[in-house]
DNA sequence: ATCTTATATCGCAAATATACGATAAAGCAT
DNA sequence: ATGCTTTATCGTATATTTGCGATATAAGAT
């Protein structure tokens, strides 16, 4: 990168791409998925259905974490992971507001 | 990496992941956001309005092409852009699938 | 107290992404 | 034909991400 610009763009912006980044990992979308099938929480089992040693999914699960999209919790020796729903619901909104095409007729190039 | 492991996860997972990746940088998120704006195409548009070299935008073009978010046309000198709101559209769907709450009691340990 | 189990963190190697200047390509104007 | 404008591509430097094994940490079992 030489220098890092994305200071230089808007707090918006920068959120929907922080939020857009943690699901641009396949193995991201992967532990999102089986999350959301559980409902309740898990870890190890994660693990156990995924390609990848036990350090690379716990790295994952801190960048979900750090991005919000899961919330953690200790318990015992196992941690417990679930979806947190109100950052889907938020970036929803936002994504709407940005892309969803208007109703407007204006001429269009392509 | 050492190795990518991409291919051990499913293609909906390595599809939803390329169109968050596409979305995962603000310099990408603005561009999109201005293409949405002026509905109409454009190009050195962008690179007038992006704290960006002509080269590094037209670098982030060719991504967001790649990933059909939006679709371009050249036009005598000029390239001109527009989003491509059918992928915006189906990934909606993708994404309400995996992610939106069931209504379901389970417990829930978060 | 020691051993096992579960998870997180560290250190490192390799791959990928970001950014820029320089240059190429291709149309338009003179 | 020559020069100008617009956009794409190439080469390169640097930053970040991905992935793993090894190790640390901390709770539960013996």
């Amino acid at each position: 990168m030489a220098q890092n610009k994305k200071e230089e763009f808007s707090k918006k912006e920068n959120e929907l791409a922080d939020f857009a980044n943690a699901i641009s990992h396949p193995a991201r979308v992967a532990i999102l998925k089986e999350i959301a099938k559980r409902e309740t929480c898990i870890c190890g089992e994660i693990v156990e259905v995924l390609p990848l040693a036990q350090s690379t999914v716990s790295q994952h699960l801190k960048e979900l974490l750090k991005a919000e999209l899961i919330k953690g919790k200790v318990d015992g020796t196992s941690s417990c992971y679930c979806i947190n729903y109100e950052t889907f619901e938020r970036f929803e909104k936002t994504f709407n507001k940005f892309f969803t095409k208007t109703n407007s007729q204006k001429p269009n190039c392509c």
